[in-house]
DNA sequence: CGAGTGACCGCAA
DNA sequence: ATTGCGGCCACTC
């Protein structure tokens, strides 16, 4: 029916992240049909839709995104933290504590 | 329409 | 631990 289902699908998942909960590329990208296209979900992030919270995709490490607009990892981390994430020093946020796996 | 690139992930050496 | 390679799909040249 659509020529990307799998775009359509992200921008599903990602607009139904709950506030203060981040997600992994992978998880979306698992979530949305492809296990493995990850990358395309960073693809899409850049030129897909800009009104979606694209600040609570974060990689495996929770590491932020590094071709984030406005100076990356910058303008990532106070998104974040306007959520409510916690950020270190690092851009990283606890992934293993705020991931969110699509059952809440 | 072909080739290159990219906000990533997982495995092998 | 690090480096290298393949894979997925959309966008630009």
């Amino acid at each position: 029916m659509n020529g990307s289902d799998f775009s359509q699908n992200v921008y599903r998942v990602v607009s139904r992240i709950p506030k203060g909960r981040v997600i992994t590329y992978g998880d979306v990208a698992a979530l949305a049909g492809s296990p493995a296209a990850a990358r395309q979900v960073g693809q899409i992030a850049h030129f897909g839709p800009q009104h979606l919270p694209w600040q609570r995709v974060v990689n495996k490490q929770g590491g932020l995104a590094k071709g984030y607009p406005g100076g990356g990892l910058y303008a990532h981390r106070d998104l974040l933290e306007a959520d409510g994430v916690v950020v270190d020093e690092h851009f990283c946020v606890d992934i293993d504590n705020l991931r969110w796996v699509h059952d809440e």
